[in-house]
RNA sequence: GCGGAUGUGGUGAAAUUGGUAUACACGCCAGACUUAGGAUCUGGUGCCGCAAGGCGUGGAGGUUCAAGUCCUCUCAUCCGCACCA
């Protein structure tokens, strides 16, 4: 009953003599054959932290699972990997291990390479790359240059974040709760020079272009990045001093403008707000227009992080008056801590009727509230609260008993008829600071010279590379401190000049690697990419990684996209066709950390189990997108699985082609469990193209083992095991490939055709139900009449049929009879 | 407060998209083989009940012959945004 030949499962022989087969045989490298149809398909690179975790296995386990199957179905496959390997935790590591932070990246790079290996991830090797390789930099300077020539990079004075731990500016979006995203110590605003990039002139087409991605991304993501890119339509009209401010302010500011997205509410206006920041705050404190208390309570404002200004709302009147610009009544000027000097113009018209915040402020310091908007139906109590929903306008001139909401378009037209003030749309996303004050990052090309001012290094002395002789010690720039390094002459006109010491946010890296990607390694040295290699590989069909990135390296990565085609080097808008972001790999509920001990090491796991099972285990416990719960017994359990599916080969007479079998005849169990093969061959293609459900797909290979085991038809084993070592082969590759070779001589890892005839069955059991309640079951032939089947289920279900009169008889073919009866 | 998601056995989770709820696995129980078993194999396992039977997808309603799935309300948990005018 079986065959002869028998397998040992010893995991790290069998893992390590096949990953030295790929490896010699070039097994994963991409044809540059671009007649082939392709597919892309990448994970998030790791930050070269040393050792790879949990999170990272389950990213790539999840791409190489993809990228597996597409080689199986005869696709061009491009599944590379680099690494993200500029970047302050390098630095870090240097400072306290008092290391070179090249020497600790390209280290780190190295075991993590063979960690990758030791996993058995079908990565491209001759496309790898370092981010902080200076090939790398060369190319990213270029386009740095490039942008620069073209306006979308520019330098300027301006309010920023900045990290006292990490010493360094921060971009809006690495700010989180008022924290820095990596060592969370609240930021502070410092006034600085920086570089940034345009990425607002591009707020628009990031908008719109985010429909495109309906379906394919996940929905989370898309509103994410909708929310933060915030754009809103509303009015924008100047408010003008009376005759006694203007005297104050001497003549030197007439008025200053406001943004509402509530134009309906013009009339409710009873007061104004500015940040503490604004100018004409800045302009009195400058001429001591301000008591020593208010100067004092000014600068206690500022000083207060944004978390702490939401705590309470404070405010202090200018003594100022600005005049309503339909009534010309007098509207008090205060200076009010919850009013954003970044957001629209930094001062806001108040309307406290009809807004929460301007209520509760008006309340504190009993300002007037003018109601214009009533309810609908029913009465409003405005000493208690505003009233923020759609109305009725009153005590709004021409614009009384109007529907609140419609007459916003009026409001807006009135006041541009009038030439008041115009339409304007604002956005919450602010142009991306890039300039960082470390070392181990991308030089900015820039040359500070005093004849010149700022410009631009040389495209052919590129990559301005980093010295490696620095100290770092934590304490300032290692760049400005270097003594040599800055020094240079200006590319313009050839004088002694200084480089730029600032370095790029590693953002930057990571914004444009997966079109590095599908650069030919042939030609790696003298282009970054081309069209051609570009139009073949772009988008990235299948894009895995973590939600964090929703905003972040999403965001950055579509605008440098869609920069690239406008500087002409790509022809398409969005990078990224399809996104699955993965969950957090847990254990004892929290997410793994080493602060919290309840890491895994994906080391100690392949040394006991082999990869196999760590990869099985991490695509069978839960769908990729959920969180993932580890758990030392089901891992086992996954070792176990393989070890049977090893055992059990055993069974199989080899063969070159898969064995063809006369479905009729065999018996029962034969059938049952052919038809359990194929099911799960089904569901293989299901999961791999469309689903993404890999946890299915395994329970549907276990329930054909399972199944192949109640019977011995050696046929029937082989030709299971042709198939779902095939379908295996992208989780748990090496023993795939070892059966398949031992077996099959290597022919079945390809894409396999399914055989309808083995799920045609000559009888079927239906449920039957009374009142939708199932009580019992029945076996019918598969082509039996409607009567027949019906009244074999009245006589299977008499029991619970006495006394009671059938109202309803309903078939669902192939599922159930369901019986309707009454009394 | 706004937005998004998720609630199914002791546990991780399935459910052909309105048609036999709990597939597959972990755990647990029993048996076999064993000097031994934390190995392997076989069987059992939603809850209550001795049983007949009843109850069961966070809760309450509703639509339907039929609801985990659709509708309304509600509770809980998680995540994101958060004074954006």
């Amino acid at each position: 009953m079986t065959g002869t030949n028998n397998l040992e499962y010893n995991a790290q022989t069998i893992e390590k003599k096949w990953q030295e087969y790929w490896a010699e045989h070039n097994s994963f490298e991409p044809s540059e054959d671009f007649t082939k149809e392709k597919k892309y398909i990448l994970s998030m690179f790791p930050f070269p932290s040393g050792r790879l975790h949990m999170g990272h296995v389950r990213n790539y386990s999840i791409s190489d699972a993809f990228a597996r199957f597409a080689r199986q179905e005869g696709k061009n496959v491009l599944h590379p990997i680099g690494f993200d390997s500029f970047g302050m935790p390098a630095e870090n590591a240097a400072i306290k291990n008092n290391a070179n932070p090249k020497t600790w990246t390209y280290d780190n790079i190295e075991y993590m390479k063979g960690e990758f290996k030791a996993l058995g991830f079908s990565f491209s090797k001759t496309r790898e790359l370092a981010t902080s390789d200076e090939l790398y930099t060369k190319f990213e300077q270029g386009f740095i240059i490039d942008m620069y020539e073209s306006g979308l990079l520019y330098r300027e004075k301006g309010l920023l974040n900045w990290c006292p731990h990490d010493k360094t500016v921060l971009a809006n979006e690495q700010v989180v709760d008022g924290c820095c995203w990596r060592c969370d110590t609240p930021i502070v605003k410092k006034d600085m020079n920086q570089y940034y990039f345009k990425i607002t002139k591009y707020a628009d087409e990031l908008l719109d272009s985010l429909k495109k991605l309906e379906g394919g991304w996940p929905k989370q993501v898309l509103t994410m990045q909708e929310n933060w890119i915030g754009k809103s339509n509303g009015l924008e009209f100047d408010l003008y001093f009376d005759d006694n401010s203007l005297n104050i302010l001497d003549n030197k500011f007439k008025s200053f403008d406001v943004f509402t997205t509530r134009p309906e509410t013009i009339y409710g206006v009873s007061y104004t707000a500015l940040a503490p920041e604004h100018k004409i705050v800045s302009y009195m404190i400058e001429n001591n227009l301000l008591s020593d208390d208010v100067l004092a309570q000014i600068k206690d404002m500022k000083n207060t992080s944004s978390i702490n200004r939401q705590k309470e709302k404070k405010g202090i009147s200018l003594g100022l008056d600005v005049l309503h610009p339909l009534t010309g009544k007098k509207l008090p000027v205060w200076i009010a801590n919850f009013v954003l000097t970044d957001y629209g113009s930094g001062a806001v018209m108040a309307v406290p009727a009809h807004d929460d915040r301007d209520f509760d402020f008006a309340k504190k310091y009993s300002l007037e509230i003018d109601a214009v908007i009533k309810p609908k139906e029913g009465e409003h109590d405005f000493s208690k609260s505003a009233f923020c929903d759609v109305g009725i306008l009153f005590d709004s001139a021409e614009f009384n008993g109007l529907n609140s909401k419609k007459s916003q378009y009026n409001v807006i037209k009135k006041f541009e008829d009038e030439k008041l003030g115009k339409k304007t749309t604002n956005y919450k996303l602010k142009d991306w600071g890039v300039s960082r004050q470390r070392y181990w990052g991308a030089p900015l090309p820039f040359v500070h010279c005093d004849d010149c001012g700022l410009v631009m290094e040389k495209k052919e002395n590129l990559p301005i590379a980093l010295p490696s002789d620095v100290e770092i010690t934590g304490e300032g720039n290692p760049l400005d401190k270097h003594p040599t390094w800055k020094h240079c002459k200006c590319p313009v006109c050839g004088k002694d000049a200084t480089r730029e010491t600032d370095t790029m946010d590693t953002f930057v890296e990571s914004s444009w690697y997966f079109l590095r990607f599908c650069a030919s390694p042939k030609n790696w040295e003298t282009e970054a990419f081309s069209k051609e290699q570009m139009s073949y590989w772009m988008s990235v069909d299948q894009y895995i990684g973590g939600i964090e990135h929703a905003i972040l390296h999403l965001l950055y990565a579509r605008f440098f996209t869609k920069v690239f085609r406008d500087l002409g080097y790509v022809e398409f808008d969005e990078p990224f066709d399809k996104l699955l972001t993965q969950g957090m790999v847990l254990k004892d509920g929290a997410k793994m950390s080493k602060s919290k001990g309840n890491t895994v090491d994906p080391d100690a796991i392949i040394k006991k189990y082999g990869a196999d099972t760590a990869r099985l285990f991490i695509l069978f416990a839960a769908p990729p997108t959920q969180e993932l719960e580890w758990n030392d017994n089901a891992v086992e359990g996954a070792y176990k699985f393989i070890k049977r599916f090893s055992d059990r080969s055993s069974h199989i007479i080899k063969t070159d082609k898969i064995p063809s079998i006369q479905h009729a005849t065999l018996c029962k169990d034969e059938k049952y469990a052919r038809k359990k093969v194929y099911e799960a061959l089904v569901r293989a293609k299901e999961v791999y193209n469309e689903k993404y459900t890999f946890n299915t797909l395994i329970a549907g290979t276990m329930e054909a083992i399972n199944a192949l085991n109640t019977q011995d038809n050696s046929d029937l084993w082989s030709e299971g095991y042709w198939i779902l070592s095939s379908i295996l082969e992208p989780i748990i590759p090496h023993i795939c490939w070892e059966i398949s070779n031992e077996y099959f001589s290597l022919n079945n890892l390809t894409s396999q055709k399914v055989l309808d005839e083995v799920f045609l069955e000559d009888s079927m059991t239906l449920g039957v139900s009374i009142n939708g309640k199932r009580r019992c079951e029945i076996e019918v032939a598969i082509d039996e009449s409607k009567e027949n089947i019906i009244s074999l289920a009245k006589q299977k279900a008499q029991k619970w049929l006495e006394d009671k009169e059938i109202v309803k008889e309903i078939l669902v073919p192939k599922k159930l009879v369901n019986l309707v009866v009454k009394g």
